[in-house]
DNA sequence: AACGATCCCTGTTGGC
DNA sequence: TGCCAACAGGGATCGT
C-alpha cells in the first residue's frame, strides 16, 4: 500500500511525498461525504478553532448559519468543496495542505486536530481534521460570495477545462513561469504543486518557461496532459503517503504516489529517458522536472 | 496590471 | 540522546 523508500531516496524526499490535497483528493473526498450530507439537516455545528472560520467576516456565522439547516447538493470547483445550504447559502470547505474530512460515529475517538464538526440528523459526524489549519470552512450569502475571492476562481480543471484557445488567451504575454500559472487558481482551478509537475512532464514543457512563450502546439499539449494526469490521480484515490498525508474519509490511503513521474523524485531516473530528475524552486514552490524530456 | 515576496501554521526531519 | 532550526505548501495580501 505504501511506497517503500528506496535506498537512494532521502528521508526528506519521503517527507515531501506526503500528500497535499489537490483536485483528485478533493473530488475523492467530495464523493465520500456527499451521500452522508445531501438532503440531511445539520443538527449541531461545532467550530473548535476560530481560525477555521476566518474567511467569514463574523466567524460565528459559520455555526449560526449552518445549524438547523438542510444541505443540498455537494459540489466542487477546483480544491473547494461547495455545498448548497437551505436559505440560499453556500458552505465552502477547503482542505488547505493538511486537511482531511472524516465521517464518524459520535462514539469514535476524535483526532486532536479535529477543528470543525458538523453532526447530521442521522447522527453521523463530519469531522474536519487539520493540524496546520491552512484549511477553512466558510458560509457565504450570494452577496458575500460575489464580494469574496471566490468570484475570481477559474474554471475547474476537470469539469470545465478551457479550450486551448482560451488558455492561450489567458497566458498570452505573461512572463511568469508556466509552473506558476498552472498553480494560479484564477486561470484554472484545482491544480497544485504535485500535479502541476506531473502535467508539465507529460506535456514535455519545462517549469520555468515564461507562460507567454509557449507555442500553440505546446499549449495544446499542456491542455491534453491535464485530464489524463488528474483522472489517473482520481482513479487511484489521490496522492498519499505517511501519517500526515491525505487520507480518504474512510481511512484508506491513496496510491497515486506510486505513479508519480517527477514529483519528489529528485535524482531518480526519468521514467522516459533515465536522466536524473532535477529540482528547482519556482514561485516559492519546489518543482521537479526532467532536463532532457522537458523543454 | 502583473508579478514576486511574505506570511500563516505545525509535524517531521536533519544537523549538531 | 536531545534540542532546535529548517522545511513543506495554498492562498491572501502587500509592495514594486
Amino acid at each position: 500500500m505504501f511506497r517503500r523508500a528506496s535506498p537512494a531516496m532521502t528521508a526528506t524526499a519521503a517527507r515531501i511525498l506526503a500528500g497535499v490535497p489537490e483536485l483528485p483528493e478533493v473530488e475523492t473526498t467530495r464523493r465520500c461525504i456527499a451521500p452522508a450530507l445531501e438532503g440531511r439537516r445539520l443538527v449541531d455545528v461545532d467550530v473548535r478553532r476560530d481560525r477555521m472560520a476566518r474567511r467569514n467576516d463574523r466567524p460565528r456565522d459559520v455555526r449560526e448559519r449552518l445549524t438547523g439547516r438542510r444541505v443540498g447538493g455537494v459540489g466542487r470547483i477546483g480544491k473547494f468543496i461547495i455545498a448548497e445550504v437551505e436559505g440560499d447559502l453556500r458552505w465552502i470547505m477547503h482542505l488547505g495542505m493538511s486537511g482531511r474530512l472524516q465521517l464518524a460515529n459520535p462514539d469514535m475517538p476524535d483526532d486532536v486536530h479535529t477543528n470543525f464538526v458538523a453532526t447530521t440528523e442521522s447522527g453521523l459526524e463530519l469531522r474536519f481534521v487539520d493540524p496546520r489549519t491552512f484549511g477553512f470552512v466558510a458560509v457565504f450569502t450570494p452577496d458575500e460570495w460575489d464580494s469574496s475571492s471566490m468570484r475570481h476562481l477559474g474554471p475547474d480543471a476537470l469539469d470545465a477545462l478551457p479550450t486551448s484557445r482560451e488558455l492561450q488567451d489567458r497566458l498570452a504575454h505573461r512572463t511568469t513561469p508556466i509552473k506558476a500559472s498552472l498553480l494560479d487558481q484564477r486561470i484554472v482551478a484545482g491544480i497544485g504543486n504535485i500535479y502541476a509537475d506531473e502535467i508539465l512532464h507529460r506535456a514535455r514543457i519545462g517549469p520555468v518557461r515564461p507562460a507567454g512563450s509557449l507555442s500553440g502546439k505546446e499549449i495544446a499539449a499542456l491542455r491534453r496532459a491535464v485530464r489524463p494526469i488528474l483522472e489517473d490521480g482520481l482513479r487511484h484515490g489521490g496522492t498519499s503517503l505517511a501519517d500526515l498525508a491525505y487520507l480518504l474519509p474512510d481511512g484508506r490511503a491513496g496510491t497515486f504516489v506510486d505513479r508519480l513521474a517527477v514529483y519528489g523524485r529528485t535524482g531518480e531516473p526519468c521514467r522516459n529517458c533515465g536522466t536524473p530528475i532535477e529540482r528547482v524552486v519556482v514561485a516559492q514552490r519546489s518543482s521537479h522536472f526532467c532536463p532532457v524530456c522537458q523543454r
